[in-house]
DNA sequence: GTGATTGTTGCACGAACGTATAACAACCTC
DNA sequence: GAGGTTGTTATACGTTCGTGCAACAATCAC
């Protein structure tokens, strides 16, 4: 038996489990006694602390998508002070682990599929790709593109990024990481 | 019961039976009751003419797949002569029914994330994908792109594509259909 | 018609699922 | 240290899962 431990400490816990399983084994593996056999626990401390599996896998998606959200900045900090440079960082840093990786796209998959039957899902879904549609036009703005223009090439960068980093993962032959790069590099040089 | 018939025919309503359950409630609701209550039959069935879900789910698969590539060559079809017309409408139609459709997106998403698991799956998309992308090169070249560019070109318009019919179905409200159209247009003028 | 073939059903089986519940144990308060 | 609070476990229940199997029935060969 486990220790016992703080509430918030136990939850983060089972989220990192979560995200664990959904990596490893898709949707179809995010039981509640797989979960809790990977943290360590029993599977009752599952409902006890979220009072369900599917409140906890919501839990799990704000989780790894802060941590995605995370990286992007660090990228885009570490590109130092250039506009552009900063743009192209935060685009690239798609194709670069620790976003680039297979058990990302599973667990980016499995919360897909499961947001067809939850509308907690979607709703956190829709919130997190404008928030990245938001920092992206940000970034455009900063590199002198008009107001008035922002919009739609942040939402055609957030596809093209998007589709690639898809398809890097799951068809990690057809292309690598820096023909994407050349790929996004080519689409901003247009704008 | 359902009356007897050719196992050609039993097969291909077993398969349009699971497309419907997929797009209807995800890879979780494939259950092969499930299925079977959705053609009619018992579920027996199943394992008599595909030998498990699993192979019944990769005859899916395909079909809906060359569908999805009959929807696309209708649409160059109906496009007329003009190269850069035809292009485009191959490009566009993913933004229109039968293929902008929240259904086939989640029947999609099913494919992907059986796929995680299953080596047969994972084929048959990177076949499926490797033809889309040379349709594409096909198309591009057409209208007078250079051989040596067509690739990373088809690379680019296959993930822009891709991702914005994505993100179309998955959040209605972010932008058009009419947008999306604009975006690959900005893309294509930039070749 | 008769027999063989085979599509089809209904059931049974073991396993895994989510969750409710009662008992246990660790910690905090006083 | 005694008592209350609450994190944790173990068990149990009903449901659903995939599939193997024996029986049934429709079709075909002859």
């Amino acid at each position: 038996m486990s220790k016992r431990a703080a509430p918030e400490a136990r939850r983060a816990e089972l989220i990192a489990a979560t995200a664990r399983v959904l990596a490893a084994r898709g949707a179809a593996g995010a039981s509640v006694r797989v979960i809790a056999a990977a943290a360590g626990v029993s599977p009752g401390l599952v409902t006890h602390h979220f009072g369900g599996v599917e409140r906890l896998v919501e839990a799990t998606y704000d989780h790894v998508a802060a941590r995605v959200g995370d990286a992007l900045e660090a990228a885009v900090a570490a590109a130092g002070e250039s506009p552009r440079a900063r743009l192209a960082a935060y685009c690239d840093a798609s194709f670069a682990p620790p976003i680039a990786d297979p058990a990302l796209l599973a667990t980016w998959i499995a919360f897909w599929s499961l947001a067809q039957g939850s509308a907690a899902m979607q709703a956190s879904h829709v919130r997190h790709y404008a928030g990245y549609r938001a920092r992206l036009e940000v970034l455009l703005g900063e590199t002198g593109v008009e107001a008035d223009r922002r919009r739609l090439l942040a939402v055609g960068l957030t596809a093209l990024v998007d589709g690639l980093w898809l398809e890097l993962c799951l068809s990690p032959g057809a292309f690598s990481a820096a023909e994407a790069r050349a790929v996004v590099a080519g689409y901003l040089a247009g704008v």
